[in-house]
DNA sequence: GCGGTGATGTCATTTGATGACATCACCGTA
DNA sequence: TACGGTGATGTCATCAAATGACATCACCGC
C-alpha cells in the first residue's frame, strides 16, 4: 500500500486495530500502526487526534443517529421512553456487527486509556441527548437524569451482549435492561 | 521547600491545582509543578502515574467509604436503596468542601482529558458498588444496573451542586434527584 | 502543459513517561 | 560515636506521543 492509496484513514483505522488485537495497545507505536498502513506517523495525526481516537471515531455518527431517533418521537412522549427510542436505534446499528463489537471490546477492556476514552464518548451520547430533551421541553434536572440513567443502562445492556455466549440480540437485552431499571427504581 | 521538606505528595498535589487554575492544565508542565514544590519530574513520576492523576487520587479513599457504607445496610434493603446509602455518604464527604469541589471541578471541565479520567473514576465506584451487591446476593444484571444508574445520578447531582449559586447541599439535592430518576422511570 | 489545491512526507522540537543507577537524610544499634 | 541499612530523591538516558513549519507529490480543471 503506496503514499497515493485510497481510504488513508480506513487503512489507518484498520492497520491500528489489527495491531492493538496482535500485540497490544501499549506495544504498539502510532510508527508501526503507520508503516502498515503505508504511511507516516505525521499523517496518522492528521486523521486521529491520538492514538486512541482511532477505535472511536465512529462515535459521532451513531450519536447523531441516536438525537435523530430522539427528535421523530412524537411530542407526548415521556423523557424516558424519547431516550429508550434513541437507544434502541444504536442497539439496532451496533447489534449488526457483533464479531467486530467483542473483538474491539476486548481490546479497549484491556486498556484503561481506552476505557477512558470510550466512557467519554459515552458521557458526550448523554449529554447530545439531554439537550435533545431540552429542546423537546423537558427542564433540568430531569433531561439529564433521563439522559445519564439511560446511557448507563445502555453500557450495562452492552456489556451483557458483548460478554454473552450468544442468545439474544442487543436490542432485546437493551430492553430488558431498561425494564429491570425500572423494577429497581421502583422498590429502591 | 527543599528536598527533604515532609509532605511530598501534598506539595505536589497543591503546586499542581494551582498552576492548572492560574494558566490551564495545558499549559503546566510537569517539570513546573515540581519545581514549584521544590522537587524534580522524575520525583512526580513516583507519587503519580501521570499528570491528571494528581487531581484524582482522593477517589479511591472515597469508593472505600461508600463500599462500607453499602456493606453496612441492613440485608434487607433494596439495591436501588443500598446504593443510595453509599451515595449519601460520598455526598455528605463531598459537601463538606464545596469551594475546593467548585474550583477543581472548574479545572476538570475545561480539559476533555481530565473529564476523561473523572468519568473512569466514577465508572471504577459504579463497578465497586456492583461487587458489593453482589455480595449482598443480588444478582446480574440487577447489580451493575443499580450501580450505575446510582452513579449517573451522583454525577448530574454533583454537576448540579457545583453550578447552582447557591442553595441546597449535595445530599439534599442527590435525594431530590434520586426521587426524580424514580418518577421518570415510573411514566417512561 | 500549467497552475492550483489538497494530501502526504520530512524535519525539528517539546513534553510525557519510565528504567537504571547514584546520592542523600534519617534511624536503630553496637 | 560510628556504622550500616532503608527509603526518598536526584541524575541521566531514552522512547514515544504529539505538534508546528515547510517541502513535495499527485491529481484536476483549464
Amino acid at each position: 500500500m503506496g503514499r497515493w492509496e485510497p481510504n488513508a484513514s480506513n487503512r489507518l483505522r484498520q492497520a491500528a486495530l489489527e495491531l492493538y488485537v496482535e500485540r497490544g495497545f501499549d506495544e504498539t507505536t502510532v510508527a508501526d500502526i503507520a508503516e502498515r498502513a503505508g504511511l507516516t506517523a505525521r499523517t496518522f495525526f492528521r486523521y486521529f487526534a491520538d492514538k486512541r481516537e482511532v477505535l472511536f471515531d465512529g462515535s459521532a455518527q451513531l450519536q447523531e443517529r441516536m438525537v435523530a431517533a430522539l427528535d421523530a418521537a412524537p411530542a407526548a412522549t415521556p423523557p424516558m421512553r424519547a431516550v429508550a427510542a434513541a437507544l434502541e436505534i444504536a442497539a439496532e446499528l451496533l447489534g449488526e456487527h457483533r464479531d467486530y463489537s467483542r473483538q474491539r471490546q476486548s481490546v479497549i477492556a484491556a486498556h484503561s486509556e481506552l476505557r477512558e476514552r470510550e466512557l467519554i464518548k459515552m458521557a458526550a451520547w448523554a449529554t447530545s441527548l439531554a439537550e435533545g430533551l431540552r429542546r423537546r421541553g423537558v427542564t433540568e434536572p430531569e433531561a439529564s437524569l433521563a439522559a445519564e440513567a439511560g446511557i448507563a443502562v445502555f453500557r450495562v445492556a452492552f456489556e451483557r451482549w458483548v460478554t454473552a455466549p450468544a442468545g439474544d440480540g442487543l436490542l432485546q437485552i437493551l430492553r430488558d435492561s431498561l425494564d429491570q431499571l425500572r423494577s429497581l427504581t421502583a422498590d429502591g
